[in-house]
DNA sequence: ATCATTTTTAGACAAGCTTCTAATCAGGGG
DNA sequence: CCCCTGATTAGAAGCTTGTCTAAAAATGAT
């Protein structure tokens, strides 16, 4: 939370990350950087009513429930999705704010980042 | 490069990732995702000059010179860096749309994105 | 040519990650 | 109460990653 001076480029382009800084947002990216969890935040994103279950993601792809599961597991430490149980299913939602965190990295300041 | 339908909410979260889109973004994503390589980054974009020199990068960090030069290949071979030799030293610099890239994944729509 | 400096390559080792199988936990019916 | 389905946990195998030391490549100076 330091300079805000002029429109220019993207906060990591803009002044050196501190290590601490450094090491929590590599902690969000590792968590996003994988081909498996990168569908899966897509796909509960984008599933209608903003959450799907664990029955709804397994089926795309050729690894087992553990491993989804798994998958799953790393993305809501991190925070970037979260989990409740409805009865005999566990649906899973996107957690925004973690997400526009993620963007405000890479994108030149925009004050639609924190909106809606 | 499908739907522009509506503002919503970021492209991660507006529609299913093809296995392919997947496999390519985590290839970038899993280039960021390490605090040494975040560092790296933010201190090669915010140098004056929009370059900088292996040897102004190596002193920030607690690593030999070879593990600095093994982060910046990871970096310029993800793309989010090239590299220029000049007499003696070589100097580093952002890939802009790279960046851009990344930050498009996760930011709701804007069309700041591609500007200057 | 010889040497010093800057950067990269090669190879090795420890730590971590992805995936599996097997077993366990949680809820809902017969 | 017992079983069935959905989901997670535990533990192991194989591959990848981060770091190091040692050596090489590239350039400029004596």
């Amino acid at each position: 939370m330091t300079a805000a001076t002029g429109r220019c480029c993207a906060p990591i382009t803009r002044e050196p990350l501190s290590p601490d800084d450094a090491a929590e947002l590599a902690v969000l990216l590792k968590a996003a950087a994988d081909p498996v969890r990168l569908r899966l935040l897509s796909m509960i994103g984008s599933h209608p009513g903003g959450e799907a279950c664990v029955c709804d993601l397994t089926d795309a792809f050729d690894l087992t429930a553990p491993t989804i599961s798994h998958h799953l597991k790393v993305l809501r430490t991190a925070g970037l999705i979260e989990s409740e149980r409805r009865g005999t299913w566990v649906y899973y939602r996107i957690v925004p704010t973690a997400i526009t965190r993620l963007g405000a990295l890479f994108t030149p300041l925009t004050p639609a980042t924190a909106a809606s």
